[in-house]
DNA sequence: GTTGAAACAATGTGGCG
DNA sequence: CGCCACATTGTTTCAAC
């Protein structure tokens, strides 16, 4: 949280969720939904880019029409907790064309690596290559997604 | 993959990964990055979404700042896998503002659930109330996330 | 695929509550 | 201070080539 930030309102949380759901919409429809000019509204959402609410827009895409027929789930464990070795582990693997996400996480596991793949020898291949293929590395281990659904309702509580 | 759909070619990757790093780019800066007219570049980003390839436009937001200061993984197995019973597991916790997206797995774990919660105390009551609650919930295990990073490469390969 | 004109949206300014 | 109306600028979109 930035400082000389107002706190966001219900117009705020509102101009949010409508943008969360489809970001396509143009600040001219937003602002007939919420009730505002046009105007107010555009300086309501760059308001909340500049406070780093609003951090970018992603585009969807369907990987499987790229070429990603399958998705996995991977699971790494390293040998080596320097912040150094996990943080080059992470850019390294980020930058892949393979990986789509990695979760940092607390437990027995330190990466989650959300992955797509051509098929399972490319898999198979990822695997080795990209990650057994590591020192660091310690255990790995694969699991099929059947589907990843994204939420469409942004997190608002409290 | 729809009929009628001509192969994706190497322009189409062009557009395609300039948006998948920054879909807020106009369609004009598009259109001078990779070299056609403004027209026949809209044209293609309109045969991308027609085709199913770009299948939406979502926002990115700063989770912390709207109170989930917690991110968590929570592996979940279901004692009944018909498919009235897992589709409305999904529908459920998809709806709930804490699910931020569900993993359908293969593997020992049915899915995982990427949540965010407002502290520690709020874990504890999303876990019990919105899963161990439901009688077709076996087995819960809940790890924390560090951070989440997506990439900003489309996946494309072959 | 291009060009150029018309339609539309985003943005900045100044005035009002 | 935030909102609105209006003027300006830039972008999208369509038709003709």
């Amino acid at each position: 949280m930035k400082k000389n930030q107002r706190p966001l309102d219900q117009v705020d949380l509102q101009i949010l969720s409508l943008l969360y759901e489809d970001a396509s919409q143009s600040n001219k429809d937003i602002a007939n939904k919420v009730g505002l000019a046009p105007s107010s509204c555009l300086e309501r959402i760059k308001r909340l880019q500049a406070d780093g609410v609003i951090t970018g827009q992603r585009l969807s895409v369907d990987v499987n029409q790229l070429g990603g027929h399958i998705q996995a789930m991977i699971s790494v464990r390293l040998s080596d907790h320097n912040r150094a070795t996990v943080s080059q582990f992470q850019t390294d693997l980020l930058s892949l064309p393979e990986v789509m996400s990695i979760f940092h996480m607390g437990g027995e596991n330190d990466f989650l690596l959300h992955v797509t793949v051509s098929d399972s020898a490319h898999l198979r291949d990822f695997v080795f290559n990209a990650i057994t293929a590591r020192k660091e590395v310690n255990h790995v281990e694969t699991a099929l997604v059947y589907d990843h659904q994204i939420s469409s309702t942004v997190p608002s509580f409290g």
